[in-house]
DNA sequence: AATGAATGAGAGTTCATTCAT
DNA sequence: TATGAATGAACTCTCATTCAT
């Protein structure tokens, strides 16, 4: 059990405000440079309590990334369901995939420290991300949507500029005009380079 | 500055020592679980003797990740030295970095957790070489080779693509068939999705 | 007060349960590793609970300390009931000792730890016994059973000697043949090394 | 490894300081009412400095075992070495215990800890002395100094015996009149309890 | 240039005890 | 009587860095 449920409403309470504070502390100052007397200060709570709701300090992390993992897939089926065929689905979920790293850049920091702090729960995520891309994709081409060629290198491919996307037009410059991002970039992968 | 240039043959040969060292122990362990000390160790000399070289932990990152910088440039150019036209090129390119992936996963890595430890540091790998690649395509796309579009969004969307499939089909995984990879994402580039 | 009386059936359920794994946890575990929520857990209640029956971990300690004094000296002066003579309720005496060291290794051990934790318990625990035995010892002498000698050195002796024999052939290896081990011994204290 | 050698004359110095404060204040204050803090602060060094030479608590407090081993073992070499028969060595190691229980009241108490922190070295240390305490009630059975018996048994009873007496008659009353003690113990030993 | 020793702030974690309900 | 939550001091241990030689 990396964490235990709290039984009363006071002890949701408190562990919801660890989970705040620890997203808003760890996603500021990266992992290592978040002691967990900060988390706790932003919480107002001592530092004991923090331990009675989770087991250690990489605990919280996975239940941040986990969170995070939850809230994209939630956002991403929201956006893409009312698209009229699959690549439009791709397109509105670039699109909203942007807005989460523009709206809550500290979750996507979470995220991408996953890399080296809790590398399954980064692995878990993307590749759950992942499968669910080249179904998609394998359906397209399936649908006529799509000309053929390997699902799964197209999925990573596709993740990886998104992300890098996201990092670059959402977190780090939250005033980019993302539409004008979206179509430039599905331009690219619809039509292709060559003139 | 960050360190002071060593001056006779065993100084060079110490501050070698423990670049190589820092590349294989940080590489491993990541930046913060990275003493030292384990440094120091796996170098063959003395803890206080890193400081003659290095003015600070960070200090060797930041060198370990310009050195990076400079040797994926030297291979990237010298990979792209023959191609026929700038598509050609980028194709090249892109080859050449999943095998810098594939053959040196610990500076691959350390590039990574630059993100974090050294923005800075980071921001000027990845922003050196989206200009290179924003002034390529700008050129392909005057050459005719290519067709109009904001160069600089593509030239993040291909770098992020790239660093993700590095990370995929080279560092993780060194069996991968790159040629494979390097052709479906170019097919996909160039010709476009739709069918 | 190191404890309130508990007036309810059901409250001196509670404390019995308390006591029972407080045996158990700091039998097991001693008595610095054994933690309140370790026994509380093991007793089935919420941690505060404990409090309310003892004033706090010293407490249930003494207790359970003088617990086992009553045990011993109940179960001593029942196994010693029907000697014939004050030589043969010596050896029942051991022989009962060695009997609770091999059936109730744990709070032996309680016993045991009390010399650095509660040094007052242990005194009162062991002077007790050495009191009873010098006087069995002087009484001895003075019915002739046996020569004349400093009977509290001997009961000190006595009693280390029962002390380490029960860690020994009792607590640590319950499958020892605890009765040629006070034959010996006895033979030994007897009849002396002497040829 | 549980400490590292140092190399130069000031490092034994201060790892010297160290076991010698450790001595102290584990001694007095028990294991774990030792902290790291209090040893340091008694050695006159940082907190620090400690792990350079000891990897943890416990391994200071095993180093401590050892050498109160070494020098008990040594203490009664020398005190039986002009013994004229194997009762006499007996009768001299038994008063040189109790001396050492006397005059190194703390060691002392640091062998009986281990009982429970370092069961092991506390094994070590007692198993030590029962093989030679056994091998020499067996010679002496074979020479005629004795009778014939169990060896093992009697070599745990004797030694269980001189544990508490050193205890008793020792280390908390260093004014005991220790040759009276053993004289006492001895005549019973020797001639038995039977008049 | 190099060494091994020393530093001390600060980290994560534990836990006996108290509190509000 | 009983609970679960909360406290905060104290603990062990780590480590980047400095120092004396």
């Amino acid at each position: 059990m990396t964490e235990s449920a709290p039984l009363t409403p006071r002890g949701r309470r408190t562990r919801d405000a660890i989970l705040r504070a620890a997203e808003e502390v760890i996603g500021g100052r990266g992992y290592s440079g978040a002691a967990i007397v900060d988390i706790t200060r932003a919480a107002g709570i001592a530092q004991g309590t923090f331990y009675i709701y989770f087991d250690s300090k990489e605990a919280v992390f996975r239940t941040l990334v986990e969170e995070m993992g939850r809230f994209t897939r939630r956002s991403l089926s929201e956006a893409t369901a009312g698209a009229k065929d699959r690549l439009e689905a791709e397109r509105l979920g670039l699109r909203a995939f942007l807005e989460i790293a523009a709206t809550r850049p500290l979750l996507y920091n979470i995220v991408e420290e996953a890399r080296f702090v809790a590398p399954e729960a980064y692995d878990a995520y993307f590749t759950g991300f992942a499968r669910a891309y080249t179904r998609n994709l394998e359906a397209a081409v399936r649908e006529g949507t799509i000309r053929a060629g390997d699902a799964e290198i197209r999925a990573w491919a596709l993740m990886g500029l998104a992300v890098t996307l996201g990092e670059r037009y959402g977190q780090r410059n939250p005033e980019a005009d993302r539409d004008r991002v979206v179509a430039e970039v599905f331009d690219m992968l619809e039509r292709g380079l060559r003139p």
